[in-house]
DNA sequence: TTGACATATTCCTATATAGGAATATAATTT
DNA sequence: AAATTATATTCCTATATAGGAATATGTCAA
């Protein structure tokens, strides 16, 4: 049942990392399939199949204009992911790195202590 | 041949739910696989599993205690995430929503002019 | 040692999907 | 209309899992 449910939300499809490469080409300009696939060293069904995906989770807008269709960037889905990890930056930081040794120290010491009520949760 | 190369990045780990749900729940502090599959409701073996994938890209840290495995958040891989959709800040910033209808008049205009030499990319 | 408990692993199955090859579709040019 | 160009889709295959069921492993307690 690979990846079931969600199986196409904006997080699967950065999870891809040709698509990272194309959302990344888009950012400069928008882009023909062919310009995309020749640029990154794709062959044209698998850009085609990768922008198709891009599009169903609206990270990319097509417009048409005779047999070219240009793609453009519409990166306001990624705002969710960015804010999701952002929720995560307190442990990433320097100031974090200090506090967690201290901390684990504190843990240490109250097992020490015997504090076993708390902390074996079930 | 599924998502392949990079079969296990960060991105890869937190593009399925419950995963996610995994790393927001130790937040708060390190847990047991009994205390996360059962506040999440998922089974002890799928817990199981999860946890190995998060172990694998680092995104978790393992504190054998007797018969209890303690997992902790190490969130530090989610930086890479965080910075790469970062990158696409200015796409879903206000002053871009004002932004894009005037370069997109602008890209209208041009194109009428006939600038399609620089248009078409490839 | 035996039993209970906590967690990991194995086996199985269903499904998702990346990518290649071939083909279909659509618009443009000659 | 026929040929060409640009892109999408279909068919196929290999592989990656998510999850359930059963079992193995490891640790503690009696």
């Amino acid at each position: 049942m690979a990846r079931a449910a969600t199986t196409s939300d904006v997080f699967n499809a950065i999870a891809e990392p040709q698509r990272r490469r194309i959302l990344t080409v888009l950012k400069d300009r928008e882009q023909t399939v062919g310009a995309i696939s020749e640029g990154l060293g794709l062959a044209q069904p698998a850009t085609s199949k990768h922008l198709k995906v891009l599009k169903e989770v609206g990270l990319v807008d097509v417009d048409t204009r005779g047999r070219h269709r240009f793609y453009r960037l519409d990166a306001r889905g990624l705002r969710e992911v960015h804010e999701w990890t952002g929720g995560f930056e307190r442990f990433w930081g320097e100031a974090f790195d200090r506090l967690e040794s201290y901390a684990q120290e504190l843990q240490r010491k109250e097992r020490r202590d015997g504090t076993t009520r708390d902390d074996i949760r079930p």
